[in-house]
RNA sequence: GGCCCGUUGGUCAAGCGGUUAAGACACGGCCCUUUCACGGCUGUAACAUGGGUUCGAUUCCCGUACGGGUCACCA
């Protein structure tokens, strides 16, 4: 086969040289060290869980290290194309903290090293694939998709190994004559690689999340541009990154297979072969066994899911972090209030099996990070969600601002905070007490009690309240009506003798407590009446005494 | 099926030739406490398995099992 020839009837168009993008896209001028990552998208519109845990992965290591990140979409493929999408993308990255410094965003390109989207680069893939032609690394396929569908069950049959290579790579060694008439019959081809590899050879290889592998070499000879001219994954991952310059590839490990078949391109085209990560995929439980999480069947693969379900931004993120590295727990205990980014990221500590979601984990993480969180935060972010999914609860948290904010005073600030929130989801029911609107007596214990008991409690509980009394004399207060009814005021009298008391002060809270808040536990009920005010809770112990 | 990766308590995980094998979540108990939450103390619970190598293996090597991934003109 004429190489020469063949590649100009393939590429007659590129007039570009590898000298002038080279010139184009220099080497980045950056720090010692520093690193170059990329977040490498396809634009279906949705966000898996997994593409932050990357995307988290490439941002701190680029960013920690003075280097740059970057957003290139990966939209060869446009049948999956969602319109919208890089939208979409970017929104809920950057919504948890991971940031750009160039790339294709919504607003438009930004950099250097553009254009960053693969559909918008045909003439520099090109440029590459015909020199490969040239070169006899790679030639055109006029196989149709029915003869490969042919060729699998073949291989199937006989079982011998899938793909085009050997014997089945049936267009790798056609007279120049034989493809020059399927060219100008109009015969759709793609161009594949002629691979030189057997699988009789290792490579060795290192990961710098899984260590020394030892991978078979790659035989077939792949697909490096379709036949509308776009290329594979593969070839525009070459091309690309060494264009970029980028110096660490941060990709889940579902490519560790097509690795071997990377490293012979990257070799064939002469480029320099960036650093890789392979990150293990997220798993989750599903009954006794553990699975990938999956987009289809899981709501929680989608990013989508956290905002809806009130997860705060920073929880998902320390979440993720202490998945990708778990030392970080420790770190946010000894650093309660220093900002994540002081963390310092390793790759080396990455765990080289996928980790499993764990919720229970997650809501923990999240009810710390909440606790840390001023009740001005918690203001402005739980009424920002409610805002979106439960507007009811909106209208009534924001008529006044500075009520809603002392309600999540309450209980926060100090040394150990209470922890009851983990969702803003969950802000509801910790704060409807708090308004008439949402407020409902809490009937369902009342004869658990001696009815007249309970009246007495509150009608001398109304008595005697005064919003001034500080928590000292008001708990005084309900110590005397416990007394008065023959309950125990004093606890330790009480666990010595229960017998000779028909309960303790304890139950004399709860009457009150039940009148109060509806509820049968609640923050500190001091706390809460300061906040009601007096007409509130003495029109609710009124509403109480009057349905005994 | 071929190829590849992985496997420390229920979960996340530290340790990487000699450890009483950390810590966190979850779970149980106790304490604190007017409820809840917090906090403190405490308990149950692990190196998948069989062979090597070694004075010694959770750590290194090989096999087996199990789990995962991948074998497209998808990324």
């Amino acid at each position: 086969m004429d190489y020469n020839y063949i590649a100009e009837l393939l590429f007659p168009n590129v007039t570009l040289t590898e000298q002038e993008l080279e010139e184009r896209y220099p080497q980045r001028q950056l720090p010692e060290g520093a690193i170059v990552s990329r977040m490498a998208p396809s634009p279906t519109g949705f966000v898996h869980l997994g593409n932050l845990l990357m995307a988290i992965t490439a941002e701190r290591i680029a960013h920690q290290s003075g280097g740059i990140l970057y957003l290139r979409v990966e939209d060869t493929d446009q049948k999956r194309e969602v319109p919208g999408a890089i939208q979409i993308l970017v929104d809920s990255v950057k919504y948890y903290n991971v940031n750009f410094d160039e790339g294709a965003l919504a607003e438009g390109e930004f950099g250097n090293y553009g254009p960053y989207r693969q559909r918008m680069r045909e003439d520099i893939y090109h440029v590459y694939a015909k020199r490969l032609v040239k070169e006899g690394k790679a030639y055109p396929c006029f196989c149709t998709e029915e003869e490969l569908v042919k060729m699998h069950e073949e291989q199937e049959k006989s079982k011998e190994n899938f793909g085009y290579y050997g014997k089945w790579a049936i267009w790798r060694d056609r007279s120049t004559e034989e493809v020059e008439e399927q060219l100008q019959a109009g015969k759709p081809w793609v161009l594949r690689f002629r691979s030189t590899g057997s699988i009789e050879n290792k490579i060795k290889f290192t990961d710098y999340i899984k260590g020394n592998l030892e991978l078979t070499e790659n035989d077939v000879d792949m697909v490096l541009l379709k036949s509308d001219g776009i290329p594979t994954y593969h070839f525009a991952h070459a091309v690309d990154d060494h264009l970029m310059r980028t110096t660490h590839v941060i990709r889940g490990d579902e490519w560790l297979s097509t690795l071997p078949f990377h490293i012979q391109l990257f070799s064939a085209l002469g480029f320099k072969l960036p650093k890789y990560l392979h990150i293990g995929p997220l798993m989750k439980m599903d009954g006794e066994s553990k699975r990938k999480l999956s987009k289809r069947k899981d709501p929680e693969a989608a990013l989508t899911y956290y905002k809806q379900e009130g997860y705060p931004v920073k929880s998902l993120y320390e979440y993720l972090l202490t998945i990708l590295n778990s030392n970080f727990e420790d770190w946010r205990r000894a650093n309660p209030l220093t900002p994540a980014d002081e963390f310092k990221f390793s790759y080396k500590k990455m765990n080289p099996a996928g980790s499993l979601f764990d919720n229970a984990k997650l809501l923990d993480v999240s009810k710390n990070v909440i606790s840390r969180m001023s009740a001005e935060d918690v203001y402005e972010q739980s009424s920002e969600w409610a805002k979106e999914f439960d507007s009811e609860l909106y209208v009534a948290m924001t008529k006044n601002p500075e009520y809603t904010k002392a309600i999540f005073s309450i209980g926060r600030g100090g040394k150990n905070p209470r922890k009851d929130i983990a969702l803003w989801k969950e802000v509801r029911g910790y704060i409807d007490l708090f308004y008439d609107e949402f407020f409902k007596v809490y009937d369902e214990y009342s004869d658990k009690f001696g009815t007249n008991d309970i009246k007495s409690a509150l009608v001398e509980f109304a008595k005697t309240f005064n919003i001034e009394d500080d928590s000292n004399a008001w708990f005084e207060k309900i110590k005397d009506i416990a007394d008065m009814l023959g309950y125990a005021s004093d606890m330790k009298a009480y666990k010595l003798n229960p017998e000779i008391y028909k309960g303790n002060v304890s139950d004399i809270s709860m009457f009150i407590r039940l009148a109060v808040t509806g509820k049968l536990n609640s923050p500190d009920m001091y706390s809460v009446m300061q906040i009601l005010g007096y007409d509130v809770v003495i029109k609710r112990v009124n509403e109480m005494i009057k349905s005994l």
